[in-house]
DNA sequence: AAGTGGTCTAGACCACTAT
DNA sequence: TAGTGGTCTAGACCACTTT
């Protein structure tokens, strides 16, 4: 009973002071006091946090340590400082909450599951559009794949790419490869790419990709646009990832969540 | 003729020595010495970084400064680092991307152009979702309000808000301020909200939502839902923003991008 | 054993804000 | 003028990897 107790109350007691023992940093653990001191109202949204010469006394840091936890504070967006005058609460800001891509990475993962199934590869000339996006001209020769993502037997991601033709550097190859897009999101240290610009949209599925994702067309449904770039700069691949809406949702939360 | 000149080569000269004297600190423009010789190819993904000593003598800096320079490269997932053994160059890396609200956020900003309209408040009784999310009882009160964003004349976010109804606490007369909106993405500092649980779907707009959005159904939309809760970790409101899908897009880059 | 990243100290100096 | 945040130093010690 007594054992009981005891581990109640060191679950209900709020760290105080920096264990040096502890696994964690004292950056990190000073990170936590503070934000959990925050979200339990000491310090309201608005209001000055201690100075950093006064965390040094109460904690026993030093400086450094102390600036150390502050800019992780206002990395993760919960207070703002102002030089000369002091570090402030700031209220839950919506402005800078960030989705995280790594549930559509998940899908990626697990390689047992998850198959990538080629639909078609073809060379064909390059329209307006994709002329525009890999910087070639109208006309010239680029390649086309079609892929399909299947995790269990059920067609979840449909994908497809438009690639530079150059057949000086057979790209084809390696790109036909059926761990090329889980190298892509895991990030091999192959690749010849250097940066990719990404950008999300809501959208319903045309007849095309509904038959590819076995639905029905008219169906809700995020379509992620990519194009990737060599070290030259040069954009080499242009397409988009199509993903039921029902098979994806993007979560996130703001201000102190209660897991640290 | 020879200032052009010099200008030029000064463009075109990539930096390799910290300036003390620039409005830049040191640790920022470390940064941007090893982004950009990473951007150039002078260390490929998979390879490894000086060591920390290494570039300490290399660039005049002490071991914290470096130490803060690596760890900004970590925190954008550039490099990735192994105790003992050294800092490798990561290739870009889809499953640590993120999409910010900053462009939904946008919206907000701009006072002058933007409006909210209130369509509908209402006490009603909660259904089974309501009170699971609200963590009240099946019929018990609750507020709905139904607003409108409108910019430029047209709208744009359909907003569907529930509160909890509590007499004691009007919560409501605040709510209802067209500047409470406002005040939830900006931060005014006012807020009696501890935090919030935020996600996004794709979906096409029902007859209802289009109709408050002057355009036709099932055509693609976001839906970005959210719960906050108070210093209490007590639910205070449920709600979703309905966007058209043809005026928002979220945009994001990986890797190392030529814009720093 | 040597080299590497990770943490931390106990100060210093500066720019800025408040009074 | 006193207090605050922001940057930086020149080391120290530790845990870990490599040889």
């Amino acid at each position: 009973m007594k054992v009981n107790e005891y581990n109640l109350k060191t679950i209900m007691d709020n760290q105080t002071t920096i264990d040096r023992q502890a696994f964690e940093p004292a950056y990190v653990q000073l990170v936590n006091i503070l934000k959990e001191q925050i979200g339990r109202g000491v310090y309201l949204p608005g209001s000055r946090l201690p100075s950093e010469s006064e965390l040094c006394k109460r904690y026993q840091v030093s400086p450094m340590t102390v600036r150390r936890s502050i800019n992780l504070l206002l990395d993760q967006g919960i207070v703002n400082t102002i030089q000369g005058s002091g570090t402030y609460v700031k209220a839950p800001n919506l402005s800078k909450v960030t989705f995280s891509l790594e549930e559509f990475h998940s899908i990626f993962k697990d390689k047992e599951r998850t198959k990538v199934k080629i639909l078609e590869v073809l060379i064909m000339k390059a329209n307006e559009t994709a002329a525009d996006r890999l910087a070639v001209r109208v006309g010239e020769r680029i390649i086309l794949i079609r892929r399909v993502l299947i995790r269990d037997g059920d067609p979840i991601i449909y994908h497809k790419e438009h690639l530079i033709y150059d057949p000086a550097r057979p790209i084809v190859e390696a790109e036909l490869e059926v761990t090329s897009l889980h190298g892509l999101f895991v990030g091999t240290g192959e690749t010849t790419l250097k940066r990719g610009e990404l950008a999300i949209e809501a959208a319903v599925l045309t007849k095309e990709e509904a038959d590819v994702l076995n639905t029905i067309e008219m169906q809700p449904a995020f379509r992620l646009e990519h194009i990737f770039y060599d070290f030259e700069d040069r954009p080499t691949s242009w397409g988009r990832f199509i993903c039921r809406g029902d098979r994806l949702r993007f979560t996130t939360t703001v201000g102190i969540s209660n897991k640290t």
